[in-house]
DNA sequence: TAGATTGTTAATCGATTAACAATC
DNA sequence: TAGATTGTTAATCGATTAACAATC
C-alpha cells in the first residue's frame, strides 16, 4: 500500500470511498474486483471509481482488477480508519441518548466515551455504561479522554454556543446534528448532518413529480 | 406567487432553498431582504442565491430585493411545505424511537402518526402517544392514515427487505437511516441520512490536515 | 497470444461566478 | 436623478465520462 498524498481530492470523493470501502465487506469475497463489478453494486460508473482511486494511488492491476483485501487497507487508511477514534455526545436528549445506545460507529473504530449535557436532572446518570456529565467538565474530560469527535445533538437554539463551548475545550471537529449553520473557526472540522433540510428534499420530490 | 415549473432544476439547489427559508425565519424582519445579506448569513453567494432562486420565476424586484414574507411562502410553497405530510417510523431501535419523540419535523409539517416494529415485545406498546404496530398491518394503516413518507431506522442487514415491505404497503417515499444502499423501484423516492459515511468523512478531513 | 481491465488523457457535461443591462 | 439590486448572459471552473494505450 503506497497511499498518495494528493492534495486536490475533490470532497464529493470521500463518501463514494466509504461507499466502496463497505461493499467490499459485502461482497462475497473473491480475492479480486474490477471498477465494472463494483460499479454494478454502488451504481457509480467504472470510470468514475477508477479515477475517485487514482487520486490516492495505483493500487489496481491492468487486466485483473483490485485486489480486495488490499483495496480494503487502502481506502481504510485513506478514510483515517486504520486508528481508534474517540467520541463525545454533547446533549443527551432523544437523538443524543440514541447514539449513546448506537454501535454502528464503534465497527469502524469510533468509540462514544463520554456524553455531556447542561440538565442537573440529567447529569450523573449512566446510560450504556456511559455517565453524563456537565459541560463545564468537557475541558477536562476531552483532555483526559482524548476526545477527537463531538456529536452535536443540542436544541438548535443552543447550538452555535453548544459548539463554540466544545470548541474552546478542545474539540477538533463536530458532527452537527442540530438544525443551524455553525459559524466555527475555520480550523474545525464540522459536518452536519440536517435531517430538516433532508425531509424537505424528499418533500420537494414528492411535490413535483 | 407565481412559480415557474422548471423541470430542470440541479438536485444540489433544494438543499440551499431549504437553508434559504430557514434564514428568512430566524432573521429580523426588515421587509425585504437582497441576496447580499442572505448571502452574508448563509455563506452562498449573492449570484448562486439569486440563480437558484430564478429557476422558479422573478420572485425579485431590481433595486430593492426580495419580499420577505412573500419569499416564505414562494419557498414554502417550491419545497412542498404548504401542506401536511404523514410520517410512519419503521423500527423502532435507538434511532426510531428517538425519531418518534422528535418534534422538530413537525414545525415543517410532518407528522409522524404511525410506528411499525417486527418484536412482538414493542409491538402495542405506545411511546409519545404512537402505539407501535406490527409491520403485518403496514398496508392497511398507510392506506388508512394516508401516509406518504417512511422513516426507515431498521438495522442495515433487514433494510433492504424492509423498505420493499414498506413499498409494497403503498409508502412512497423513503428517508433512509440505515447504512445500506437501497435498490428499489425508480419511482420510490429515497433519500439517504448515512451516518457512517458522515463521520468517515469527519475521520478523513481530521486524518489529512 | 487473446481477453480483460487499469490509469490517464481529452472531451463533455454541468454548475458557479462575474458582469451588466434593466429596473426599482 | 443617483444608488441599489435583480435576472440573465457569457465566461469560468470543476467534475464526469469516453476512449484507449499500457499491461496483466
Amino acid at each position: 500500500m503506497n497511499i498518495k498524498k494528493a492534495d486536490k481530492i475533490p470532497s464529493i470523493v470521500v463518501p463514494r470511498l466509504s461507499r466502496y470501502y463497505r461493499i467490499l465487506f459485502e461482497l462475497d469475497s473473491s480475492p479480486l474486483i474490477s471498477s465494472k463489478v463494483l460499479s454494478e453494486h454502488t451504481g457509480f460508473t467504472a470510470a468514475q471509481i477508477r479515477r475517485d482511486l487514482a487520486y490516492f494511488g495505483q493500487f489496481g492491476s491492468p487486466g485483473r482488477g483490485y485486489n480486495v483485501e488490499e483495496l480494503k487497507k487502502t481506502i481504510k487508511n485513506i478514510l483515517g480508519l486504520d486508528r481508534a477514534w474517540n467520541v463525545c455526545v454533547i446533549g443527551t436528549g432523544n437523538l443524543g441518548m440514541a447514539l449513546l445506545g448506537y454501535n454502528g460507529f464503534k465497527d469502524q473504530g469510533f468509540e462514544v466515551v463520554a456524553a455531556f449535557d447542561s440538565d442537573p436532572e440529567k447529569i450523573g446518570k449512566t446510560v450504556n455504561g456511559i455517565k453524563i456529565l456537565s459541560i463545564s467538565e468537557m475541558a477536562k474530560v476531552v483532555r483526559e479522554k482524548n476526545i477527537q469527535i463531538g456529536l452535536l445533538t443540542v436544541p438548535g437554539r443552543v447550538a452555535q454556543q453548544a459548539a463554540e463551548n466544545a470548541v474552546n475545550s478542545g474539540i477538533k471537529s463536530i458532527m452537527n446534528f442540530a438544525p443551524v449553520h455553525l459559524k466555527l473557526p475555520e480550523n474545525v472540522k464540522v459536518r452536519h448532518i440536517d435531517m430538516t433540510v433532508e425531509i424537505e428534499r424528499l418533500s420537494f420530490m414528492i411535490s413535483r413529480e
